[in-house]
RNA sequence: GCUGGGGUUCCCGAGCGGUCAAAGGGGCUGGACUUAAGAUCCAGUGCUUAGUGCUUCGCAGGUUCGAAUCCUGCCCUCAGCACCA
């Protein structure tokens, strides 16, 4: 109907041609510095990142629109794996990849670009500046930049330096995901770096020894609750494998050839010295620690030798799959034979009971498996179950029994830890990581869990800072409030983090190690500040050599002297002078607006490097999430592909709507789902107020006043108190309910109402075209340039409200004529008759205008109805019978306690009398309920017009 | 499991002690306009009734003169849980 493409583009070179966004320092006016969390150069812009942004866009035009010189900028974060295997597909040509880009409408030689991590990185940064642009987005893209550019990456060694400066820089073991070839990867459903295996979990096990033949030959074994070693009767392995021995330090560990490859990351150059068969093994004992006993090693069938080492040891007590496989021996001679088992000694094995758990008494794993029916040791699913069960009502109720030593009595949460410590110490086990299931890197190799010996890590624990940033955290705006609440939980929470790793990734070196890669989270944390840098950087006012440490002090710290400065890196003192200020013009951060995945890894990081590095006054001081697009398959992703080609939506339903709909369809705080229905619904919400605007400037329009304009005065004036209020709050939601419905339902029912006044309409469209100028900023320019005004909506003030043409009486009077209109309806309804000619209205009797007075002041001093009515009656005795009644159906329901007088009712309805009239074709007569004997007209109330209609 | 968030009338989605049979939108029904369709406008949309009364806001209790809104228990659901921005 409208084409909304047209204008769109018209609006938008406008905008740029006047570089609304460009922005430097305005001594004189208040500054608003807002961004949306960057994200990753990994393909496309889809639906879902626009949400976000777009919200940005709003928030800086509503600030811009206030007053507020207001910088939006923006960024690529190309630092990682993503660039690298994107690119790597489309040099090697694979066919899903290649015709998505071609769908999307890549050249040839695009795709070409894009076979190099570079020019992967370069291309897409680029379109997003386009996409920017296409969306209508006022932002200071001379700013733009990109992680893996060399001017950022000495932003990112700068900020290295102070974190050791700061002794916020720290080395210690750690056990890293890691692909064997590519080096640490992130395991993480969005399988960044991952072809499979991203909602793997790392599991810490306790390694158990169990002292076998030879001096220091141990058969080992892993477990998750080394709390129950106190139960174990013997030890499970597969009669029909292999396993090997292998050399671990001056031990030799008996184990599955799977554990062996695994352990090799683990430990210190770990052999394989022979080999020893399952068949050997059973029959034979070990010894297990914590209970001092020798233990018989037996046969099962449910030791997987890629679990674990894939022997087990048993206790039968609390694990169901233990006690079906003692049970299952027990249960016949001739599988002991078969093994070479001594069947009476097998028989003789008895669970050992070591903790009490609620409901399923001392042997839950005994007492399970009976409840559940379980058969044998191959009920795989039932045992599953069973082990679930027992696993958590033991760890959540279990308590120690006597027989634990000087655990009794403990809790299994706790002797469960302090279990693994005593182990350990006495080098009766040790630690050892897995995985919950296989991962594989993006690269087709195993990831597997890696020890590296000496990781660097950023020391988010530390005491102090952690401490400094809750308290930093009080001061800010963070919305949703929910997040505010839990941010200090987040921040405890909140470990050291690796921040480096070894192989090729995009990314700063390590200042301090060069063969490290500084990794993703860590390099983008203080960002927002090197936006004051890029505007000089990108024009090559300053050389990467002049962006020296010192450097970065003086413009960011205010340390060290100007004039020392400026002669050392060659740079003249007005330029860096004219940095400082920007940077104390424009620092700190007023928002950072980024999608919830950002609650507890970015946003933490990103406050906690401000107030670790900067001063108070450069800390963030607001952070604002909104929640996802998903679609019918989930979230909507990159990876996932699917829906979301942002350039076909944009033609489809226009950008306006589809910022409206952003902005409409449900409060920033809950994910949306992106459906054609729904688009739709926004588009012809623009196609009707457009269409209202082209009627309103055809309208005969007059220069009569009534009420109703003054009435249309007052809702207005509060709407834009409402949408002021709820923009602080980021209540997109209501905002846009106000303005894009429920000003046009107040303009169309001053319309219905007859009101036609030339100056009111006027004075109030001309303001609320400004305010589509938020959500909707082509077709609030569009409009605007249609009424014949020669300002851009995007450059003028946002309108202020009148207080004083707000009246809450003049609402409430009009409320009872859209009431009086219903009631008239349905009372003809009800009449049944077909045709009406004449309808009576009776204003209620005089003593009753009164008797609410009275009662609504009574009702503020007393709720008990014993006291009113007796005080009442007694004031109206004429009216006993009535007064009773009237008051408990009010007292029932205070909505019709409605206090007004008779003049004010009958004026209100002899002024709406001609609509009345006009509306229901019918003569209309008002008349006191005094002055006639009609039954309706006793019926009749205070804000409750009698009603008859022949 | 831990930590948080939700369950509202056909649907989406506001509301978070009285003004709530519950905003707004969509859908549906009827009417106006139109040759017609679409768009637009107007009305209706829990059950009932000359404008009243009755029953609703996950389930079961409780606090209160009064609860969708507060408290307790339960059921169901969603998200985050770390080298992923």
């Amino acid at each position: 109907m409208n084409n909304y493409q047209d204008y769109e583009k018209k609006w938008q070179k406008i905008w740029s041609e006047k570089q609304i966004g460009f922005v430097d320092v305005l001594e004189n006016k208040p500054k608003f510095f807002i961004i949306w969390a960057y994200l990753t150069v990994s393909g496309f812009h889809h639906i879902g990142h626009m949400r976000g942004f777009s919200y940005t866009d709003a928030i800086a035009r509503y600030k811009r629109m206030l007053g507020y010189n207001v910088l939006l900028p923006a960024g690529g974060h190309a630092t990682g794996n993503g660039a690298i295997s994107k690119a790597m597909k489309v040099k090697e040509r694979e066919p899903e990849v290649i015709k998505h880009y071609k769908e999307h409408g890549l050249e040839e030689k695009e795709i070409e670009q894009i076979s190099t991590p570079n020019g992967f990185v370069d291309f897409f940064t680029k379109r997003y500046v386009k996409d920017y642009k296409d969306f209508g987005f006022l932002g200071d893209w001379r700013r733009f930049t990109v992680t893996t550019n060399k001017d950022y990456q000495k932003f990112i060694e700068w900020q290295f330096k102070k974190l050791k400066e700061k002794k916020l820089l720290i080395q210690k073991p750690y056990y890293a995901t890691a692909c064997v070839k590519c080096g640490p990867v992130a395991v993480d459903p969005s399988e960044m770096d991952l072809s499979k295996g991203g909602t793997a979990q790392k599991h810490e096990y306790t390694l158990i020894k169990l002292k076998y033949k030879e001096p220091n030959e141990y058969v080992v074994v892993v477990t998750l609750r080394p709390e129950t070693m106190f139960g174990q009767t013997n030890v499970w392995l597969d009669y029909d494998a292999t396993y090997v021995k292998i050399k671990v330090e001056d031990e030799i560990w008996i184990a599955s050839k799977e554990f062996a490859e695994k352990i090799k990351f683990q430990k210190e150059k770990p052999s394989i010295v022979g080999e020893i068969k399952g068949t050997d093994l059973v029959g034979d004992y070990c010894f297990a620690p914590l209970i001092e006993k020798q233990v018989i090693i037996l046969p099962s069938n449910f030791c997987d030798k890629k679990i674990g080492t894939g022997i087990v040891t048993s206790v039968p007590s609390d694990a169901p799959i233990d006690w079906m496989g003692l049970y299952d021996l027990q249960q016949s001679k001739e599988l002991c034979d078969k093994y070479e088992l001594d069947f009476e000694k097998i028989k003789q094995i008895e669970p050992i009971p070591i903790i009490k758990s609620k409901d399923f008494g001392e042997l839950p794993a005994i007492n399970l498996c009976k409840k559940l029916n379980v058969k044998s040791q191959k009920d795989t699913e039932l045992l599953e179950k069973a082990k679930q069960e027992v696993y958590k009502k033991g760890f959540h109720t279990g308590v120690m029994l006597d027989n634990c030593d000087k655990y009794k009595g403990m809790k299994v949460e706790q002797a469960k830890e302090d279990i693994k410590k005593e182990l350990i110490s006495k080098n009766q086990a040790d630690i050892f990581y897995d995985l919950s299931e296989e991962v594989v890197c993006r690269c087709g190799e195993k990831v597997v869990i890696k020890k590296v010996d000496d990781q660097w890590f950023i020391k988010y624990s530390d005491k102090q800072l952690t401490e400094k940033t809750i308290q930093h955290v009080k001061e800010m705006m963070i919305l949703p409030e929910q997040l505010k609440q839990n941010f200090p939980k987040i921040l405890e929470w909140f470990e050291d983090r690796a921040c480096a790793r070894q192989g090729s990734w995009l990314g700063t070196k390590f200042p301090f190690d060069e063969s490290y890669t500084i990794e993703p989270i860590s390099d983008s944390t203080l960002y927002p500040l090197f936006y004051l840098i890029s505007l000089y950087t990108n024009q090559k006012i300053i050389s990467l050599e002049q962006l020296t440490e010192e450097f970065f002090d003086y413009v960011f710290l205010n340390k060290g002297d100007l004039k020392e400065l400026s002669e050392k890196i060659k740079l003249s003192e007005e330029i860096i002078k004219k940095i400082r200020t920007d940077v104390s013009y424009w620092y700190p951060l007023d928002v950072n607006l980024g999608g919830k995945e950002h609650q507890t890894v970015h946003f933490p990081v990103f406050l906690m490097n401000h107030v670790g590095l900067l001063p108070k006054e450069y800390c963030p001081q607001g952070i604002f999430v909104n929640w996802w697009v998903v679609s019918k398959f989930g979230k909507v992703s990159k990876s996932k592909g699917g829906i979301g080609n942002i350039k076909d939506e944009i033609q489809k339903y226009s950008v306006d709507a589809m910022r409206l709909f952003y902005a409409n369809v449900a409060n920033i705080f809950t994910d949306i789902s992106f459906n054609e229905e729904d688009l739709n619904k926004y588009k012809q919400r623009l196609d009707k107020i457009l269409l209202f605007f082209k009627n309103i400037l055809d309208e005969k329009l007059s220069e009569n006043k009534t009420n109703t304009d003054a009435w249309l005065q007052s809702k207005f004036n509060k709407r834009l108190k409402n949408i002021k209020k709820a923009m602080e709050n980021v209540d997109f939601k209501s905002v846009t309910d106000d303005i894009y419905f429920n000003i046009y339902n107040d303009f169309t029912w001053y319309l219905n109402r007859g009101g036609n006044n030339k100056q009111t309409i006027f004075s109030l469209i001309n303001k609320w075209i400004l305010t589509f100028g938020l959500f909707t900023p082509h077709i609030a320019e569009e409009l605007n340039e249609m009424l014949g005004n020669k300002y851009l909506v995007s450059l003028s003030s946002f309108p202020k409200e009148d207080a004083t043409k707000i009246s809450d009486a003049l609402e409430s009077q009009e409320k009872q004529i859209e009431d009086l209109l219903s009631d008239i309806r349905s009372v003809i309804k009800m009449s049944g008759l077909n045709k009406i000619n004449k309808i009576t209205l009776f204003v209620s009797e005089n003593w009753k205008y009164d008797l609410y007075k009275d009662l609504e002041q009574l009702l503020n001093e007393t709720q008990n109805v014993g006291q009113i009515i007796p005080k009442l009656t007694e004031k109206y005795y004429t009216h006993k019978k009535e007064v009773g009644s009237l008051v408990t159906r009010i007292i029932k329901n205070r909505s019709l306690l409605i206090t007004t007088t008779k003049q004010k009712e009958q004026e209100n309805l002899r002024e709406a009398k001609v609509f009345l009239e006009k509306t229901f074709s019918a003569e209309v007569k008002v008349v006191f309920a005094e002055d006639t004997d009609n039954s309706k007209a006793k019926q009749a109330l205070p804000g409750k017009i009698g009603i008859l209609v022949e």
